[in-house]
DNA sequence: GCTTGACTCTCCCCTAGTTGGAGGCCGTAA
DNA sequence: TTACGGCCTCCAACTAGGGGAGAGTCAAGC
C-alpha cells in the first residue's frame, strides 16, 4: 500500500492530479481510510496507472481512457480505439504540413523582400525573366478590381500557388475604365480550373525597374521606363508585367508607400533586329 | 456598420465568440451605444476579424493575436512570430508521426495474432525461419525475470524495435533457477548500445509449434515437438527460440489462457547428415 | 504524552476558447 | 397589446489539471 505522495513519485503523475482522476473514476485507489479520507493505492493502481500514462501520450481523452480501461481485456480490444486515434493524428499532420508550407511561402516572400531592399537598386535593370507557369483570369475593367480578383484565384487555387502575385497589363496606354488586365499566380504544376487560364509565360529579355511606393504612383516609374527605351532606340512589346513583390498581403494592409512592385516591360534591341 | 449578428455572418465568427473577443480586447467593434450597449462594428473590424481567423487557424493565441495585432504593422513584422509557431508544429508533426508509427507496430502485431489464430493449426511444422537482426541480453537466472530483461530493451532501445520479442533458450534441459537464455528484440538496423548484444540469427530450418496458454504449460508442447523430433530421428540443435506473439503487451497483462508463444526448435534431417 | 514538521484532506478559484442557458431590454410587426 | 427576434449581462460547463488556503493526520523526536 502506497499513500498519495508515495504512488505519485512511483507513477510520475502529480498529487493534484491522482486526486482529480479519482474524482472522474479513471484511476480508483484500492483503499480510502474512511477516518480521514487518506488514498491509499497498491500494486494492481502501479500497472493501472502505466496503462493510463501510456494512453494519455496517445492523445486519449480521460472519458475515452475510462471507456478503455472499462471495455478492454486485451490488447486487441484496443485496436478499434487505436485506428480511430490513428486517424485523427494523421489527419492533424497533414493540416499542420499544410501549414508549415503556408508560414514558409510567407518566410520566403519576405526574404525576398529584405534581399530586394537590400539591393537599393532602384534602377533600370536589363534582364532575362525565366520562364514562368502561372495561372490567371483575364478582365477588362478598372485596376482596382484587381483585388477581387486575386481573392478569387487564391480561393480557386490555394495551395498550388508557389510564388509572388503578379498581373499581366496588355494595354498599351493608361486606361481608367477599359483597362485589359490579367492578375496571375506563379503555380507548381499545370492544373485545370474552370474560370482560370493556365500559361507558360515564356523566358524573355525585359527592361524592368522596381517600383517603391503607392500603385497610384506607378506611372512615374513606367515613364522612366519608356524614356530609357526611346534614348536607346529599343522597342517594347506586350503583355509588360508588374509584379506585387510587397503589397497587401495576406494578413495586413500594410503601409502603401513601403508597396514594392516590380515592373517587367518585354523588349527588343535595334541590333536584333538588324 | 453592422450589428452583432450581421457581423458573426460576415466574418463566420459566433455572436459568443465576438463579445467574447471584445472583452479579451482582441477585436473591439467600432461603436458601442451607450444606452442599449449594443456592440456595431465597420468596415475595418471585417479586416482586422479577417486577420484574426487566419491567425487563428495558424495556431496562435489570443494572448499572442492581441500582441501580433499591437505590434505588426506589416508582414515583415510577422517573421519572428510566424518561425516560431513554425517551430512548434514541426514538433508536433514529429511527435504525431512517431505516434502513428508506434499505433502501427501495436495494430500490426494483432493483425498477426488474428491471422495465427484463424490458421488455427496448433500443430508441428517444419518450415525455414528467415534472418532476423536481433538485440538481446543474455542472463542466468530464473525464466521470470524475463519481463524485467523485456524492460530494459524496451527503454533502451524504444523506437528501434520492429516487431515481437522474443527469447533465445541456451540450455538443453528444463531449469528452474540457472537457466540461461536472452530476452531479445527485432530491430531495424544495427545500434550501438552498452548491455546489449546486437546479433543477426541465421536463416535457419526449425520445428516450430504455436502454444496457446500460459507459460507454465510450455512444457507440453515442447514435449509434443521433441517426441515429433524423436519419431523421424531429426537431431535438435541449439538455441532454440519462444517468440511471444501474445502475451502481457504494452497496456494489459490480458488473460494468460489466451497468450500465444511460437516455439521455434532449429533442427537437422538425417538424410541431410548422409 | 507533547510538539513539530511533513503529509494529506476538501474547497475554491484560475487557465483558453468557447458553448449553453437564464432573465431582461429594445424595436418592430401584426 | 402581444409576440417575436435580436441584443444585453451574468453564470456555469467543458479539458486536464495547477495553485493555494485552512484544517486534519501521521510519525518521529524529546
Amino acid at each position: 500500500m502506497f499513500s498519495i505522495g508515495e504512488f505519485s513519485k512511483i507513477t510520475g503523475l502529480t498529487v493534484k492530479t491522482l486526486r482529480f482522476y479519482h474524482e472522474r473514476a479513471v484511476l480508483i485507489p484500492a483503499r480510502i481510510e474512511s477516518g480521514s479520507g487518506y488514498r491509499y493505492y497498491d500494486q494492481c493502481n502501479v500497472e493501472q496507472a502505466r496503462v493510463i500514462v501510456v494512453l494519455r501520450e496517445f492523445g486519449f481523452s480521460l472519458e475515452q481512457i475510462v471507456e478503455i480501461l472499462r471495455d478492454c481485456r486485451d490488447e486487441t480490444d484496443l485496436v478499434g480505439f487505436l485506428e480511430q486515434r490513428r486517424a485523427a493524428l494523421k489527419q492533424a499532420i497533414c493540416r499542420d504540413r499544410e501549414l508549415v508550407r503556408c508560414i514558409d511561402r510567407i518566410i520566403q516572400q519576405n526574404l525576398e523582400i529584405k534581399q530586394m531592399i537590400q539591393k537599393k537598386t532602384y534602377e533600370v535593370e536589363e534582364k532575362r525573366v525565366p520562364e514562368l507557369l502561372v495561372a490567371g483570369i483575364r478582365v477588362t475593367g478598372r485596376y482596382d478590381e484587381c483585388g477581387k480578383v486575386f481573392g478569387q484565384l487564391g480561393r480557386k487555387l490555394g495551395r498550388h500557388i508557389s510564388g509572388t502575385p503578379l498581373c499581366l497589363i496588355y494595354d498599351d496606354e493608361y486606361r481608367e475604365d477599359h483597362a485589359d488586365f490579367e492578375p496571375s499566380v506563379p503555380i507548381r504544376k499545370p492544373v485545370q480550373i474552370d474560370g482560370v487560364d493556365i500559361r507558360s509565360l515564356p523566358d524573355q529579355l525585359c527592361l524592368t525597374l522596381v517600383h517603391l511606393g503607392p500603385y497610384t504612383q506607378l506611372g512615374r516609374s513606367y515613364e522612366i521606363l519608356i524614356r530609357y527605351a526611346k534614348e536607346r532606340g529599343y522597342r517594347l512589346t506586350l503583355p509588360s508585367r508588374e509584379v506585387y513583390v510587397k503589397g497587401p498581403g495576406m494578413f495586413f494592409r500594410g503601409n502603401p508607400k513601403n508597396y514594392l512592385t516590380e515592373i517587367q516591360i518585354p523588349f527588343e534591341r535595334q541590333s536584333d533586329t538588324i
